[in-house]
DNA sequence: CGGGGGGTTTGATCCATGTCAACCGGAAAA
DNA sequence: TTTTCCGGTTGACATGGATCAAACCCCCCG
């Protein structure tokens, strides 16, 4: 039972989806934002949208206009070349940002969809940058936040440009499980929202490739892969593999 | 001969080091902005650099204190893994911007070196976000930059990630060509500063295989290779190549 | 003018990952 | 319960690029 209109009016305490009782406002771009200053964000993020699994948050191509955060759920972004092939770009959770890309032309440079169903909050970006002229921590924080977008960005072209498939495989399951542990959740075991085919294209190899790594991996007392639940059982093993360079 | 500061005094014209003289303006951080605009950025860039070949303008964890704009050269940024492996993550040019990934930690997260004897502009981040809490225009085109950043780190992990050493070494070619060619030099002949190895190390290729590609592009004369000297004959086939999939 | 050395080219061989194909297994539909 | 189907696993084989090695070339320096 949704609450009516009138029930609001009566002033029954209704839980407000706002910034200032988010749980990921310590992830997000709140961050570090005085009451009153995130009660202003707040009042510039008045859309919030439900995306279920598969659907599209945006497309390439289309005008940009706003920034999403990730309220819950999980995303994929990903971009195609006209030859038909394409490549995940990243994997996207919890109090991340979408759409940061769209900013230099104005339109989105690549899809995003969701893996689960998931809600977004819906940031109009000249609103944003309007109210980041007024408060320092906001503009600072956004620029770290697409600061640290770069700098994932050339984590992985060192993981695609230097590293083998089971150091790529290590080097994920690694990176997700601190992402895991940064919102709460076991560090050690978690679903993969991704098939096997996106694990592969975001990490430059293909669906079998990934699937013997995971193998392998099992193998060695690893970790425990059934399907898409996983259980990482040796972290120090995992960072070994992903820095054990042979040559 | 130079002027000595007697010659300042006297007031005859010196030529001043300026966004607003500087031929890359429509390039760089003043772009868009009115003369009184570029004046105040003027104001806070008031350290120009000389950064010979082969200095390092800075390394991986040095505090980051500010952005450098390019005025003339050549740079290469590259990241150092902590097994040894390294990757360059970059290649600069004038007009181009240098240090946005330091924002993030407070600290640089690559090395930047230059590639020949070049000048940069020293900008104290702070007093940018500064101004760009003032200027509109500036913190605007600032935030198009680092998306920009943003979207070609993706462009670079699609050519990691999916294509062939061929497809790669033509679209590093393409993509100079272009930006001499943004820069008022020739689109089609142009020295590279960078050795194979530094190709390849961008490319996520040996020097060898960088080595037989450009073999193979003279052979079927995509292009004239002597050295470090390239002349570009066939845009198109190179395009071609380049999107080319076998598949 | 004659080394010397860094960068480059080229050849021969090897190996990690791609490719192709068969099979498996769990979840949802029937 | 059985069927279907999609995603995942596993095997056999092919191949692009890495590796190792030698020779070459250009530029600098004596």
């Amino acid at each position: 039972m949704s609450l009516s209109p009138v029930a609001k009016e009566m002033s029954i305490p209704v839980i407000k989806t706002a910034c200032s009782n988010c749980n990921l406002r310590e992830l997000c771009l709140p961050f570090g934002l005085s009451e009153e200053e995130m009660a202003r964000l707040d009042d510039l993020i008045n859309v919030r949208k439900r995306v279920r699994r598969g659907e599209h948050l945006y497309r390439t191509g289309q005008t940009f206009e706003s920034i999403f955060a990730i309220r819950s759920g999980f995303f994929k972004t990903d971009v195609l070349l006209e030859d038909g092939r394409d490549q995940v770009t990243g994997f996207q959770m919890a109090g991340e940002l979408l759409g940061l890309d769209g900013i230099s032309s104005e339109q989105h440079s690549c899809n995003a969809v969701a893996l689960e169903d998931s809600e977004v909050c819906h940031i109009p970006f000249s609103r944003l940058e309007q109210l980041s002229r007024e408060i320092e921590t906001l503009q600072h924080h956004f620029h770290k936040v697409m600061s640290r977008e770069i700098v994932r960005d050339h984590g992985v072209m060192m993981l695609l440009g230097t590293m083998r498939a089971e150091e790529r495989l290590a080097a994920f399951l690694l990176n997700l499980s601190q992402r895991f542990t940064a919102r709460g959740f076991s560090h050690a075991e978690f679903n993969l929202r991704m098939t096997r085919e996106e694990i592969g294209s975001y990490l430059g190899l293909k669906l079998e490739t990934v699937s013997r790594a995971f193998s392998r991996f099992q193998e060695e007392g690893l970790v425990a892969v059934q399907q898409k639940h996983i259980r990482i059982l040796d972290i120090p093993g995992l960072k070994q593999i992903m820095s054990h360079h042979s040559h």
